[in-house]
RNA sequence: GUGCCUGUAGCUCAAUGGUAGAGCAGCGGCCUUUUAAGCCGUUGGUUGUGGGUUCGAGCCCCACCGGGCGCACCA
């Protein structure tokens, strides 16, 4: 400070709340001096004659004269977006979230009271106004007020208008700012909404209901993958967040519900990542008398309309590319996919039957090609060493073939081993009845025929705990009582698991899970807990 | 869990190891058709936290707390 005299100031506004922005102090003043002139500053209702895309829609398109001749009155409501106050007039544009509108308040036009009002309005306020649709002089569609209602005081200010939010954190944390800020984000949450819901009837049109499963379960199954645990203390029993519903949906098909779907909540207790939320919502649907094929029919006939839903076509863009829709997607066996991949990437073609062979599998991962292509790929060579056939063929798909499956392919046969609910190929049953889709490199669903025959369900479990107790803690625990459902006869069922959240993603263009999802799973604000 | 990047005003961003700044927002003033309103004036900082090096740290070093991306695990 200079030794100038200081300009004198009244008290220094208090933020209402301790660590919130001193700017939050001088809205509370203006609540307070908005209660003193008698307004209620968080008031109950407000009756609005229009929405503001509906004023749009019914009148965007008159001109000045047809407006005046017309003298539509309306009342309608929102958050002021922006403020531009000239004296004894201002003008806002407010938003309901659909669309934006101007509105302008003269002093003359809502009376002196009124404008005192008008003058404590904050940027992120709720007010309604009343008012005669009007157009500006430089052409833009306005309801000049004739009343104006204070709706609800924000004591916080939201971000800037011209950058909006886009610190990350910020963002995901504090949803409610980011969908003000951004709209796109709100467009995003619509978009996944209708996609829900055309999946929703697309279902119900076809017989299926909805079912709700338990998401406690006491043995957690359905699925491979690590379990969050919770306690429940009057029962005295630990119990896991589900992984999967699907052990409990094919109960209800011994019940006799030949077609069922639940959309819900699965939590799998792994890494982040931008493909990877520790709680994700899938579809799964179980159809009496299906096999694989025809829930691959099906499940890509349901992906299809969900695409026309939401974004009106098949051609989806995504990033660089566009990923086409249209039924039917392409099919690939599992063993041509690596095939195909490792091809590339030896000296040597590699052919299905090498891959499919044990022993000439075996030979090739152990050579010296083979160990440079891991070494390109940043994958330990060495690991392929250990696995059996099955595990071999698992873990190359997942690192030479998966990346290059853009467009929509379904990969079906995969490893008895590595799918312990599923049936077996007739035709070669060291083959699972099974697919698995996959859309930019991600997996979307997974479906098969579903094992149904008690006994190999129960030798498969008991194979699974034998991979656990070898150190597999994702393989499948014993569920005893699965296996008596099982024994009481499920129809030949077809059941498939579709990632809602994924397919969310290539739907809205979104890079990351955390697009599509509200309220992302974040480490808590202040840091772990101490232990 | 690990490698790289990152954290500065409410928001978006500057600042060779040498006085922490700008725009918007806020506050005061003028303004009865503006629209990124404008013009004049002006407040605002524990530079994520804690240590260290240095005459001097937003900047360099260490630890910690968050976040992003890649890898691992997985869908």
């Amino acid at each position: 400070m200079t030794d100038e005299t200081p300009v004198p100031t009244g008290p220094e506004p208090e933020p209402p709340v301790p660590g919130w922005p001193k700017e939050s102090g001088e809205r509370f003043d203006k609540a307070k001096a908005l209660a003193a002139l008698g307004h209620a500053v968080y008031p109950t209702r407000f009756t609005r004659s229009h929405g503001l895309a509906a004023i749009i829609k019914d009148w965007g398109e008159l001109t000045t004269e047809e407006l005046a001749a017309k003298a539509i009155d309306v009342s309608i409501a929102g958050r002021v977006l922006t403020l531009r106050s000239h004296g004894k007039t201002g003008f806002a544009t407010l938003t309901d979230g659909d669309a934006n509108l101007q509105v302008y308040v003269r002093k003359d036009g809502v009376g002196d009271p009124a404008f005192a009002v008008w003058n404590l309005v904050d940027m992120a306020d709720f007010i309604g106004v009343s008012g005669r649709l009007m157009r500006t002089k430089s052409g833009e569609l306005t309801v000049q007020a004739t009343s104006l209602a204070f709706l609800s005081k924000a004591l916080l200010p939201l971000p800037e208008k011209w950058h909006g939010l886009t610190d990350v954190e910020t963002r995901y944390r504090q949803r409610y700012v980011d969908m003000v800020a951004n709209p796109e984000v709100r467009k995003t949450f619509v978009a996944r909404s209708k996609m829900v819901a055309a999946i929703r009837r697309f279902m119900d049109e076809r017989g299926y209901i909805e079912v709700e499963t338990p998401m406690m379960h006491p043995i957690a199954g359905g699925a491979l993958a690590r379990p969050f645990v919770t306690h429940h203390n009057a029962l005295g029993v630990d119990l896991y967040l589900r992984i999967a519903p699907e052990l409990y949906l094919k109960r209800l098909g011994v019940g006799g519900l030949e077609r069922v779907y639940e959309i819900n909540r699965n939590f799998r207790n792994e890494g982040l990542s931008a493909h990877h939320n520790p709680e994700f919502t899938m579809l799964e649907f179980y159809t009496a008398y299906f096999d694989c094929r025809d829930v691959m029919a099906i499940t890509e006939e349901l992906i299809e309309n969900a695409a026309i839903v939401a974004t009106g076509g098949t051609d989806i863009t995504w990033g660089d590319t566009v990923l086409s829709f249209k039924t039917p997607f392409a099919r690939i066996r599992m063993s041509e996919a690596i095939a195909n991949a490792l091809s590339k990437e030896l000296p040597q073609p590699v052919t299905v039957a090498e891959v499919e062979d044990t022993a000439k599998l075996k030979a090739i991962v152990t050579t010296e090609a083979f160990v440079a292509a891991c070494r390109r790929k940043g994958v330990p060579a060495a690991e392929y060493r250990k696995l059996s056939h099955g595990k071999t063929i698992e873990s190359l798909f997942g690192d030479f073939a998966e990346e290059g499956l853009i467009q929509p392919t379904y990969v079906v046969d995969y490893p008895v081993e590595i799918s312990p609910l599923a049936k077996r190929r007739a035709d070669n049953p060291e083959f699972a009845d099974r697919f698995e889709l996959f859309m930019s490199g991600m997996e979307i669903a997974n479906g098969f025929s579903e094992l149904n025959d008690p006994l190999e369900q129960r030798a498969r479990f008991l194979d699974q705990i034998e991979s656990r107790a070898g150190g597999d803690d994702e393989a499948h625990s014993m569920d005893e009582d699965y296996v008596r459902a099982l024994g009481h006869g499920l129809p030949p069922t077809g059941g498939c698991g579709l990632g809602i959240d994924r397919l969310a993603m290539l739907l809205t263009n979104s890079r990351s899970i955390r697009d599509v999802i509200l309220f992302p799973q974040m480490r808590p604000e202040g840091g772990r807990r101490a232990e």
